[in-house]
RNA sequence: GUCCGAGUGGCGAAAUGGCAGACGCGCCAGACUUAGGAUCUGGUGCCCUUAACGGGCGUGCGGGUUCAACUCCCGCCUCGGACACCA
């Protein structure tokens, strides 16, 4: 029951009576504290009652317009459900066993407010929050505690729960999830199992069901890879076939093996210098059967709906540098052996790929990646005449030369040769390809600067153009000739810039980007190349040797090959094992192989099952999944987390996902409407995610073509940190500043920044700052202490800013004696309507644009103001705006206000006061006037003056006149509202 | 090395072509007080000067555009981030 503002005495429930004989108590505040001051422990009381009401009514719970979340007929959340909807969303977090400290819950604070204001606007707002809870740190924290992690896991999540449960944030609860729980899991094998039946159609450009693939081949109406008639093939044949065409398939290639992690990585988990982003681990590229992902089939899709996206531009840069698009040409050089008894041997041509073809006639080598297939068809049995003895790297034959260089280069770190400078090496193999353009001879090398992994491992040297071929050449004495002609005073080597082409025969005098076009054109009209595309991209390394995962829903039978399981046999449950722990090794030696935990189940590896064929004996896959695929689509279970049948109602995702071309423009592909994250996430979990969703709609399951419409990533809350003389931290909380020094137990230390953590002994929590001001203080404080995209150092001693803000707003609404409202019903001043309807103008444009600083110092002013208009009693109307406008912000005080003020319902939907466009003007305006450049007098001229007025009033102005002196001033500009300048 | 972002009082910051420093911390002075690390009121960019007024300088550095530049343009410096032999 809630109590209106005259008859606050006959409550007892209220949280506002118990607040009362709280505070008066003795023990609670000091003897001079009036009863009804807004303090730490009325605060903290006033927050818990509310916390207890919003739970108890459901306030935040976002109605689904179908299935079990949808409102009741007649409900207060049926009505909610009319409004337009705003799907908000935090990034996943995962529930760490040290718990929060004030650094985490910025963006989930900031997505309240958000989510807050726009329900006060008549938006249906889903905002929940859920756990990313698989993965090696839960793996990790359950080894060092010595138990099971999906114990620590639960715990974890319990406790943070708990812990963001102070701060107010009107999740829906009824939507949080957790990976780990068998009821969500089930859907990410689901998904799997949707990629894994799915071939993408490059016709098409999307994914389809193998089914259809199949059906194909069946039909001849698609050719098998080498042109045999499919009924021809083998079962294991056609099985091969299809397996290699899936978008989730098994591949014996090289891939990032971490021994001290026990596991395989991703590219992106992977630093570029060769070490694991978790743990720092040397990583070695070793062959391995492992799962991928066939993400590249997306990569021009995920390119190019970055178009269609309202992200932060660098994050989109950093997508687009990952994907690493480059359009270019493949070049087909023939090659010869002339060493021979016949004279000169045919050999296999070599494809090269430049995204400079139009530079060819530049071209004076073939160099070949170490681990080129075709290296050991071009190595004749001795050097050809004539090789220069630096070409051989001291070998005897070219076969010697290539296997001495291939060790070689195997015996470099990555770090080494990541090394800045590093000279370039190689050797000569001994073959020759020819110029296709004028048939010239030109040596083919190997060399390690050349990737195997990219474009086609091979490259022609161009030196003029190209600094890196240029190092080579002059190290292997090569001649040097330039096909772009460089701007006058070119005095650098390579050449990479734009230019007119030269000594390149037909393309002379060309400009480079038509020399490029007409050069693929050659190149395709001759047979000897095309105009092709490449990626730096590559398939996503899908499995991991580890316990805490998701184990893949297939199975294997005799052939080895994965056969999927059927959607009624999910979920496949994590098995209990003894030894949870994976096998890790000394993580520097490479020569060790994965042997995942599963593995070690026996009982559940082994299983007998009916999978079409009667029951037979399979083997289950003892990988289990990479802890980003968990993430890759929960916004779509937080849509309809109950739903067992269904990944979620199609019904329910187009009503929070789905494309709004009225609202967002005719390119709108749908997603959540505001995702905020740190940029950590740029490339590694929105790729992936990017993709999987992008998959989900081929497939139709989904109707937005993108997870994310917009992004916001804010910024991290940096800590001080103090070191002694001996460079050990000491505890940031004991240290203290005297005379602009810092002390810590008598000793001097010095102050640096990090992030907040046990190592850095700087750790502050959100309890401490609750137990000191109040939850509703701390959320003001970080989201005042400065722009939400920027880092910022945390200071406890400013905290008690926001704190002075909230009592002083308390204290405009309430007596501190007695707790009941000193408001008046008469009407605000002139000056007051003016300043607060401004002030609900500029609030709300802030809000919108998530500028809470400066939403919260407007705030301030107009409190200040009123504090000092109105010492005795504030009006209503400013007062209850007053009141709406901190809600969003400070949501308990608000609530507590509000009720006292009369109000028996929440606020949590009550209207955002809207400014009355009458009172944002005003009816007279002060004019600034500079006299060349600098501000010499103030004029005050009614609102509606016309420009002559104002002028005329700025130059009869006294102290202007002085300035500008007897001569007529050679300019006057007046702009209109701001400000006049004369020029003397 | 390449790309991206940032540089404003003692500190966090505001102002995106129009009065630089809103708002907050800290600091100074005062009120209340046994007390103040609570609360309230006022002041507070730097320098010169005054009884009061007033004046000069000032947004990393150097140049430019403009009546007017923290804001736009060119060059540089410093810090942070990403990528890093990607042909």
């Amino acid at each position: 029951m809630l109590l209106s503002a005259n008859r606050t005495t006959e409550s007892e429930t209220a949280p506002s009576e118990t607040a009362r004989s709280e505070t008066s108590s003795a023990e609670l505040a000091p003897a001079d504290t009036p009863p009804y001051r807004y303090t730490a422990q009325l605060a903290e009381h006033i927050e818990r009652t509310w916390q207890q009401h919003w739970e108890s009514e459901g306030t935040f719970h976002a109605p689904n317009p179908v299935g079990e979340l949808a409102a009741e007929p007649g409900s207060s959340a049926a009505k909610r459900a009319q409004g337009p909807k705003l799907f908000v969303q935090d990034m996943f977090p995962y529930p760490s066993g040290a718990g929060l400290h004030v650094g985490h819950p910025l963006g989930y604070i900031a997505t309240d407010v958000y989510a807050r204001f726009a329900r006060m606007n008549g938006r249906n707002v889903l905002h929940t929050l859920g756990y990313d809870a698989f993965g090696l740190p839960a793996e990790q924290y359950a080894v060092q505690t010595g138990q099971h992690p999906a114990i620590t896991t639960e715990h974890n999540i319990a406790t943070m729960r708990s812990q963001l449960r102070a701060l107010g944030l009107g999740h829906d609860s009824r939507r949080s999830i957790a990976t780990t729980d068998p009821g969500y899991y089930r859907w990410t094998q689901w998904i799997f199992l949707q990629i894994f039946n799915s071939w993408y159609d490059e016709e098409q450009d999307k994914a389809r069901p193998i089914d259809e693939l199949v059906e194909q081949l069946r039909l001849g109406a698609r050719l098998t890879p080498d042109g045999t008639p499919w009924e021809q093939l083998s079962a294991q044949q056609q099985r091969q076939i299809i397996n290699d065409r899936r978008l989730a398939y098994l591949s014996e290639a090289p891939v990032n093996w971490c021994p001290g992690l026990g596991t395989v990585l991703s590219n992106e988990e992977v630093t570029a210098d060769g070490r694991s982003e978790r743990g720092n681990f040397p990583v070695f590229k070793r062959n391995l059967r492992q799962w991928m992902m066939r993400i590249t089939a997306y990569a021009d899709r995920l390119v190019d709906d970055l178009a269609l996206l309202d992200w932060p531009e660098s994050v989109t840069l950093m997508q687009r540098n990952w994907i690493g698009r480059s359009h270019g040409a493949r070049v087909d050089f023939a090659t010869v052996n002339e060493t021979t008894a016949e004279g000169a041997a045919a050999t296999p041509p070599i494809s090269v790929f430049t995204t400079r073809p139009g530079t060819i006639f530049g071209c004076n080598s073939v160099v070949l990646a170490p681990e080129h297939l075709l290296v050991n068809t071009l190595l004749p049995p001795h050097w050809p005449d004539g090789t220069p003895p630096h070409w051989t790297g001291g070998a005897d034959t070219p076969t010697d030369a290539v296997e001495r260089y291939r060790a070689a280069a195997a015996a470099v770190s990555a770090v080494d040769r990541q090394a800045t400078g590093r000279a370039k090496t190689g050797v000569f193999t001994g073959g020759f390809a020819l110029n296709p353009v004028n048939g010239q001879r030109l040596p083919i090398f190997i060399a390690d600067y050349v990737l195997m992994g990219y474009g086609s491992g091979a490259v022609m040297g161009v030196p003029g153009e190209d600094e890196r071929d240029w190092e080579f050449s002059e190290r292997f004495e090569l001649p040097i000739i330039r096909t772009v002609q460089p701007p006058e005073g070119f005095d650098g080597e390579a050449y990479e810039g734009d230019g007119v082409m030269i000594n390149s025969d037909f393309l002379n005098g060309l400009p480079w980007p038509q020399a490029k076009q007409a050069m693929i054109d050659w190149l395709s009209e001759h047979g000897h190349g095309a105009g092709t595309v490449t990626y730096k991209l590559r398939d996503w390394l899908f499995s991991r040797q580890r316990y805490w995962g998701e184990p893949f829903p297939i199975v294997y039978d005799d052939d080895d090959q994965p056969i999927a399981l059927n959607d009624a046999q999910l979920p496949v449950l994590l098995p209990e094992v003894d030894e949870y722990s994976p096998v890790t090794y000394e993580p520097h030696d490479a020569a060790t192989e994965p042997a995942p935990p599963l593995a070690k189940a026996a009982d559940w590896v082994s299983v007998e099952l009916d999978l079409g064929e009667g029951v037979k004996t399979y083997r289950r896959d003892v990988n289990v999944m990479p802890n980003w695929a968990g993430s890759c689509y929960y916004q779509l279970r937080y849509i309809d987390p109950a739903n067992s049948d269904q990944l979620c109602d199609p019904v329910n995702e187009r009503y929070w996902m789905g494309p709004e071309p009225l609202r967002h423009g005719a390119d709108d592909p749908g997603g959540v409407d505001l995702y905020v994250g740190g940029v950590e996430h740029a490339v590694l979990h929105l790729l992936y995610a990017r993709f999987w969703h992008k998959v989900l709609y081929d497939l139709g399951h989904v109707g937005s073509t993108e997870p994310y419409r917009r992004l916001f990533n804010q910024g991290y809350i940096q800590a001080p940190a103090y070191t002694d003389s001996r460079g050990t931290y000491v505890s940031a909380s004991e240290v203290v500043e005297i005379d602009g020094g810092f002390s810590w137990q008598g000793q001097p230390v010095r102050r640096e920044y990090g992030k907040m953590g046990k190592s850095l002994k700087n750790v502050v929590t959100p309890e401490q700052m609750c137990g000191e001001y109040g939850a509703d203080t701390f959320r003001v404080y970080e989201m005042g202490m400065g722009p939400l995209e920027a880092s910022r150092p945390w200071e406890s001693r400013a905290v008690v800013g926001a704190h002075r803000f909230l009592q002083r707003l308390w204290r405009v609404v309430l007596d501190e004696q007695t707790g009941t409202p000193r408001i008046t019903d008469a009407a605000a001043n002139r000056l007051t309507g003016q300043l607060l309807h401004r002030t609900i103008e500029g609030v709300r444009a802030d809000m919108v644009g998530l500028r809470f600083n400066t939403a919260i110092a407007k705030l301030i002013e107009l409190t200040n103001h009123v504090t000092v208009t109105y010492p005795n009693a504030a009006p209503r109307e400013v007062a209850e705006a007053m009141v709406l406008m901190v809600a969003p912000l400070a949501p308990h005080i608000a609530e507590e206000l509000w009720q006292r003020l009369g109000h028996a319902e929440s606020l949590t939907y009550a209207p955002f006061p809207q400014a009355d466009p009458q009172l944002l003007i005003a009816e007279t305006i002060e004019y600034p006037v500079q006299v060349n450049g600098k501000v010499r007098g103030r004029i005050t001229v009614p609102a509606d003056a016309d420009e002559a007025s104002v002028r005329a009033a700025a130059l009869a102005d006294e102290k202007v006149a002085g300035y500008v002196g007897a001569s007529a001033p050679k300019k006057v500009i007046v702009i209109p509202g701001r400000i006049v300048t004369v020029v003397v």
